[in-house]
DNA sequence: GACGTCTATGTCACATTCGGCATACTCTCT
DNA sequence: AGAGAGTATGCCGAATGTGACATAGACGTC
């Protein structure tokens, strides 16, 4: 189950609704890498919004340009975890979390 | 930063409010572990509520009535992820995740 | 078209998280 | 007090996530 896949139709332009009907995905499958999604946009929105490039957000987390870039794709190698305790660390406050994950 | 200390303070009768004043957690830092605290304590919930057994959960999510019980613990050992893909997989929507996220 | 800035992708050593097992603790019932 | 069901704790090898680096692409400016 490609993760990263549903994105890549996304950019490309083909604007898939919902990840299940072209990966055999189970609903749960389906309902964490949406919610994954969400939150690496809220990352991103976030980091913009704040004038921050990828570079600047990565010193200010203690971490490289390239996982910024994962976390924002919401790549299969990033985790929740992470994604949420950066978005604190960016400022970011619960309710805020919680409004991305509902959609 | 020892993450499981705050619980076992609490466990013990302590009823600390929040985490910070005795640790000496940044204020993401302890943000990260209210938030994880709630997401185990919802899991636990909804465990209980479905009449299911740590043991018998841990049958359904494919993994041991340790990790269970750590889940529920909200341990350093375990990950949001888990705890998030876990209450998915017991019939959570979303909208609960993010309701126990913002308390 | 070379240059600078920003973002994306691939790979890797190291760290953390995971499932599973053994064992201990806590109740309740009899 | 012993048995049984449920939960907690400690440990380990295997799996997954992480930061870092190198490198490539995209976009504008000169």
């Amino acid at each position: 189950m490609d993760k990263a896949r549903k994105q890549r139709l996304e950019e490309r332009g083909w604007t898939v609704g919902s990840a299940e009907e072209f990966l055999g995905l189970s609903p749960e499958e389906a309902a964490y890498i949406e919610l994954k999604l969400r939150l690496a946009e809220a990352f991103a929105k976030r980091r913009r919004k704040s004038k921050l490039s990828q570079v600047q957000a990565a010193q200010l987390l203690g971490t490289s340009q390239s996982r910024i870039s994962k976390m924002e794709a919401g790549e299969a190698s990033v985790s929740i975890d992470l994604l949420i305790r950066s978005s604190l660390a960016l400022g970011a406050v619960p309710k805020e979390i919680a409004k991305a994950i509902e959609g």
